[in-house]
DNA sequence: TTGTATGCGTTATCAA
DNA sequence: TTGATAACGCATACAA
């Protein structure tokens, strides 16, 4: 062991942090003239002032968050709950979030559902108990008993990328609709009839609103919706995957596929390799999000919508300025334009 | 507006909380009376009990997290402090944390760095402020200065993913030198001569240690390093999409690339798309970390690495023990073993 | 079995 | 300018 060597073993030694009760006995001045002191409160001597300062320093003194939170019934801390923390999407919206929060010096509380509303509803119980500001959250849309705790609760919550249609709820969502839309429209253009349409569970709204989308641009251009083409519930990859292999295997392929996210277009794109498909000219193929990640597969990926991390940015802004009172608490609703960037893959 | 609309607009309204007193107050009984019948405590009658429950159900009470925290002096919190989250190495790690976590009934803070010491010195600060019992991080490792002020704090914490060689710390790592052994060698087997390494940055731990698995490697097989193939900061997708451009852009091609991670391999298949350069015949490409995305390049990736989201189980389970005392507080030092996984690309 | 009183670390009120 | 005291919500030692 060098004499630089910083023996890290600790735990249960030193764990007793210092107080603000022993910076003012340091600096020989009741304890509250050692608050004001360190808050840049007036009425506090210069003198006194730089003598509490100074002990708080040597002390290594640090404000118990936790403490002041009880007392002013404010803790500084957001909520945010999303779907899958390792999905691309929701990792590029947290850190949206993340980078707005830190701004306002806030913290993030981030717990991930899965998709599932019990852990759903487990999670916002544990964000309440916390006693965080405000939520932002992804909710799973298995029913809107979510909301109605959250409502319940008199925390202010906004909805990031998905919406229930009849409820008073702030939210920040993509034109999900036009998307698919736009989507389905370019594919169309690109000579293709038989598009299949990877979609997301149905109970989530962007996936309701992106069929919605896909069905109005079949019908505006004369073409009718084939069931067979419309495959619901793929979130993930793997998802993405399993899904083309089945719609490969069957008798009435398409010759286009619209999938619900770019990262469920990747498992397309490796059904596709695996299968020996050429894309575009066997198949088309348009994701949604426009991540990175759509530039790396062979060829790069189409894809139609906007920033998942300035969709983060904004609702955690939204929320933020809800809380200080910087914004007024009528119902906010935004809907983000979406995009259609073509690539290689249509 | 239906019967059925949940008005969601709240905010500044409702927000006051039902407190043990007045559930104690509906109920009857005293204070303690409550907090005893909530938590399971011995003495108290069945009766009693069923009145606090039901009272407590009726005024939808919630124990406040932050005032037990402040009574037990354990918040139940960990901080978790990451490179950046939207990167999927980072996602997973933070996915296998936030999984682990959640079983111990823990809740999570996360802050992402950008790999900056000044904003990790502060994420720490916040971490502290807010009590965390123990801390997670992937230090950025521009200097030992943040194992510094987490060892001062008296905080428990565990390096994941990179360790300092001199420090006694905990950490759970992967074993990088080996994985950068394994890789080159296996690119050699397949013959080639001029390997590229697209490396992180030097000061970060694993970084150092694949180098030195290559060179080792290397000279194991009577090859030379070649600095014009060794470029260091690659940590995004971006990063690795440049390195390769200009690899392939100078006079002194490699045949062959070891990326660090498969995310910055997926850059690398970027260019060479954009280059018409033909993986794995005009170009072997190795990535680091075994992610999924792998799967879906076209050919897909070969990698080596272990599972992110165990590094990130197995460090929270480890720091989760040492806080519940099921486990002494000796150094523990992990390292996870490597897999090479062969796919198309080499 | 139940209630009273105290303390966790802060900040705010008010009096000195 | 400073200090004593109460309060935030909860849990517990102790008394009843």
């Amino acid at each position: 062991m060098g004499k630089d060597t910083i023996l890290c073993v600790n735990g249960n030694v030193n764990t007793k942090r210092v107080t603000l009760r022993e910076v003012a006995e340091a600096a020989g001045v009741s304890i509250n003239t050692a608050s004001r002191a360190l808050n840049d409160k007036p009425a506090v001597s210069p003198y006194t002032k730089a003598k509490v300062l100074e002990a708080a320093q040597r002390l290594g003194y640090r404000p118990n968050r936790l403490a002041r939170a009880l007392r002013y019934n404010k803790t500084k801390t957001l909520g945010v709950i999303v779907g899958d923390i390792a999905n691309p999407y929701f990792s590029m919206l947290v850190r949206g979030v993340e980078q707005t929060v830190r701004e306002f010096d806030y913290s993030v509380i981030l717990q991930g559902t899965d998709e599932d509303d019990r852990r759903e509803k487990e999670a916002i119980e544990v964000a309440l108990a916390e006693q965080v500001d405000g939520i932002l959250i992804t909710p799973t849309q298995r029913s809107a008993e979510a909301v109605q705790i959250l409502s319940e609760s008199g925390t202010p919550f906004i909805l990031m990328s998905r919406h229930f249609r009849d409820l008073e709820t702030h939210y920040v969502i993509m034109d999900d609709q036009r998307g698919g839309y736009v989507a389905t429209e370019h594919l169309i253009q690109r000579g293709h009839e038989r598009i299949a349409i990877l979609n997301g569970p149905p109970h989530i709204s962007s996936a309701a609103e992106r069929y919605a989308g896909y069905v109005e641009a079949l019908r505006a251009n004369g073409l009718e919706v084939d069931e067979r083409l419309v495959i619901e519930g793929c979130l993930t990859m793997e998802d993405g995957y399993h899904a083309a292999l089945r719609l490969f295997e069957g008798s009435h392929r398409p010759t286009a596929i619209f999938a619900f996210s770019d990262f469920v277009a990747l498992g397309v794109f490796r059904a596709a390799n695996e299968l020996g498909i050429t894309i575009p000219d066997d198949l088309a193929v348009v994701g949604f999000d426009n991540t990175i990640f759509g530039l790396c597969t062979r060829p790069p990926l189409t894809s139609v919508g906007g920033s998942p991390e300035e969709l983060g940015k904004m609702a955690a802004q939204l929320l933020l300025e809800l809380l200080t009172g910087k914004r007024p608490n009528a119902v906010t609703r935004i809907k983000l334009p979406v995009y259609l960037v073509q690539r290689g893959s249509s």
